[in-house]
RNA sequence: GCCCAUGUAGCUCAGUGGUAGAGCACUCCCUUGGUAAGGGAGAGGUCACGCGUUCAAUCCGCGUCAUGGGCACCA
């Protein structure tokens, strides 16, 4: 006699075992016809489970998240029939749910071609329209490794297999086709209406790229036709904001075939930069940091002695020259270790903290270059504090509330925090790691931020904290990192003088706010969708005349904004002032000044702003103030 | 590095086995026009690169390079 408790307090009682199903339809045909799944004391189970004593339950329907992520499991499964139908020598491995859909890979003797896919869609929506049952049914392992076998399911034998201990598995099906699942999934394949494959891909068999590589097919699931429109719309709209496409259309920098992975940057764009560098050099400044710059290349023996050749040689470029073999420096560190060898350092000294706007080579595999965000040559705000175990934690703490200070200032609050931990394989007695783990977390807690733990994600030299922050279509990218490094000061010969004149081994902090600069300015393009505040516009304001007339007060009125500091450029063509006025907003300059006779007869300017709104005519004077005031506004240190 | 796709004018793209086109941008001329494209003329291409097939290749094949989407990588 099972009393069933509903999420709206009330209960039911049944004569005896009921299926969820049949409790969806004891309260209303339309909350059975909604029915995907249901929740049955927090655990999710299929309509068709039966419940055989009191419980509470909440019937899953698509407005519930768990109800989209089964319509997205469930639609991987319509996929993987519809291939196996339409390619019965392909085998299926893995379909799991992710953001925004769903994927799933398959074994095949050729890839797939955009064609196949057209037609596995028509498929899915074929078998979908036939509203098949969905059916589950429980196996031995051992049975079930047998089954898939002879199915000629190699992999998902091989998963099943690996499978620990003698469970029970749970095999999912519809029509002919079967899969090893946990589930749950929806009720019959009519519930599947809102899909669509985007792409191919190649994928390694287990995520290991010494093995085959399968086909991967993704696919994007919904509860309701206009989520997904509205997705492909949002999918549109963020290519719009590709900082690659803006680039190039607001002539930032470009990058070309003879230097795959490396930027030329433009006037425009390197005036952002410079933007984000000279506020970047007043966080230096303003925080206790010296900055230094060291040397380009370093001999091989150095990088040797660092590790770097053992262990990243791979990724770095050389060059020699009289018998000499030099790296092109993959990282700063060295460098910085060795600007503070020079001389006998206190631990009076400590904490010692050099910054540098670190140019960087790295080697990066061609499959890995990503337009600004993943480069061979990039520049960071690299920044060694050297210090005692001691002062690890204030460190790590001061440095978290910088990193998010600077963030918000660039319009960054959505960040994303992650400890990575002891590896396996590492150097350094356990009560340092315990420490400087304890350091990094500490520092996030008293920020009063949520992180996630990646376990042995660590360096070999110490923990790190990964500080990431979002592209326009949400892909993560990390910039910030705070670093401990108990390993090469000592391998560089690093000392302080401690208090009892002994000679000790300073620890160093890697930390860097931008990251890289270019990564930085991606996301900085991305972000503002190439409209970015006043403080960080490359062309803050255009000095525009309507006829010839007023060239030459148009010509001062830009002279005078130039010499208070202003990047304001000046465009006398012989166009109409509607025809500037598109070209500059294309441009997403912030301001645009019109003058004409009037505004020449009175000493004014006509002022329209990026988003269409015309403030009338004003003094320059009183349009400096508004400029002014609203760089402060921006709360940057000007 | 691996899989797939792509590479035509500065940009965005069309196109064909008989050495190529549009729009915008650029140059010149007309126009001096008050808040998102005034008109006309002109110039501009080794169709990524190499090797094949062919009487003939931008087009077909192979290779290379680069870019894009993923995977792997990101001490």
């Amino acid at each position: 006699m099972p009393n069933i408790r509903l999420p709206d307090g009330s209960s039911k009682s049944f004569p005896g075992p009921v299926t969820v199903a049949e409790i969806a339809s004891s309260i209303g045909a339309g909350l059975a016809r909604a029915a995907l799944a249901a929740k049955v004391d927090g655990k999710l189970v299929d309509t068709s489970y039966r419940v055989e004593r009191d419980a509470t339950i909440s019937i899953v329907t698509e407005r519930d998240p768990e109800g989209l992520e089964i319509i997205r499991h469930s639609t991987a499964h319509l996929l993987a029939q519809a291939v196996k139908e339409l390619f019965p020598e392909a085998q299926v491995t893995i379909g799991p749910v992710i953001d925004n859909g769903f994927y799933y890979d398959f074994s095949y003797k050729r890839p797939f071609t955009p064609e196949d896919l057209a037609a596995i869609e028509k498929r899915m929506a074929e078998i979908s329209k036939q509203d098949l049952p969905v059916h589950r049914r429980e196996m031995a392992r051992d049975e079930a490794v047998a089954y898939f076998k002879s199915l000629g399911e190699n992999y998902k034998a091989e998963i099943i297999a690996s499978i620990p201990g003698k469970e029970t598995i749970s095999l999912y099906g519809q029509g002919n086709w079967i899969d090893l699942c946990r589930g749950p999934h929806v009720p019959s394949t009519g519930k599947l209406k809102t899909f669509k494959l985007m792409r191919v891909a190649g994928a390694y068999w287990r995520g290991d790229s010494k093995n085959e590589m399968l086909q991967r097919i993704y696919g994007t699931a919904w509860a309701k036709k206009e989520d997904q429109d509205a997705y492909l719309k949002m999918l549109e709209e963020a290519e719009k904001r590709d900082h690659r496409r803006l680039g190039t259309q607001l002539d930032l920098y470009h990058m070309q075939e003879e230097a795959p992975g490396l930027v030329f940057w433009h006037p425009k764009g390197w005036t952002l930069w410079q933007a984000v560098e000279q506020y970047m050099r007043r966080v230096y400044r303003d925080n206790g940091y010296h900055e230094v710059r060291g040397p380009q290349i370093l001999d091989v023996e150095l990088w040797k002695r660092t590790g770097h050749w053992d262990n990243f040689r791979e990724n770095m470029f050389f060059t020699a020259s009289e018998n000499r073999d030099y790296a092109v420096k993959p990282m700063n560190c060295p460098g910085h270790i060795l600007i503070y060898n020079k001389g006998v350092r206190s631990y009076r000294e400590l904490p010692l903290r050099y910054g540098e706007f670190g140019s960087c080579h790295r080697n990066e595999p061609s499959g890995a270059l990503h337009g600004l965000m993943r480069v061979r040559g990039f520049v960071q705000d690299d920044g060694h504090i050297f210090c005692t175990e001691e002062q690890i934690l204030g460190e790590c703490v001061a440095y978290t509330a910088l990193l998010q200070k600077v963030y918000r200032d660039f319009g960054f609050t959505d960040i994303i925090y992650k400890v990575a931990t002891r590896p396996a394989k590492r150097i350094g007695s356990d009560e340092s790691w315990d420490r400087a783990e304890h350091a990094l977390k500490t520092s996030l807690e008293k920020s009063g931020v949520q992180f996630s733990v990646s376990p042995g994600e660590g360096a070999f030299y110490g923990p790190k904290i990964e500080y990431s922050l979002k592209d326009g279509i949400g892909r993560v990218w990390q910039c910030g990192t705070m670093q401990v490094d108990f390993a090469m000061p000592a391998r560089l010969g690093a000392e302080y003088v401690a208090e009892d004149n002994t000679r000790r081994t300073p620890v160093m902090l890697h930390r860097a706010i931008v990251g890289s600069f270019e990564r930085f300015i991606g996301i900085l393009i991305e972000h503002y969708a190439g409209a970015f505040p006043l403080w960080l516009a490359p062309h803050q304001l255009v000095v525009m005349n309507i006829t010839e007339r007023q060239a030459e007060y148009a010509l001062s009125v830009k002279n005078k904004l130039v010499n208070q500091g202003f990047r304001a450029i000046l465009d006398l063509r012989n166009e109409k002032i509607s025809y500037k006025i598109r070209e500059h907003s294309l441009q997403k300059l912030p301001y645009q000044l019109v003058v004409g006779d009037k505004e020449m007869q009175a000493a004014t300017v006509a002022v329209r702003t990026r988003s269409g709104e015309d403030l009338g005519a004003m003094s320059l004077d009183a349009f400096t103030a508004r400029l002014g005031s609203e760089m402060r506004a921006e709360a940057k240190a000007q």
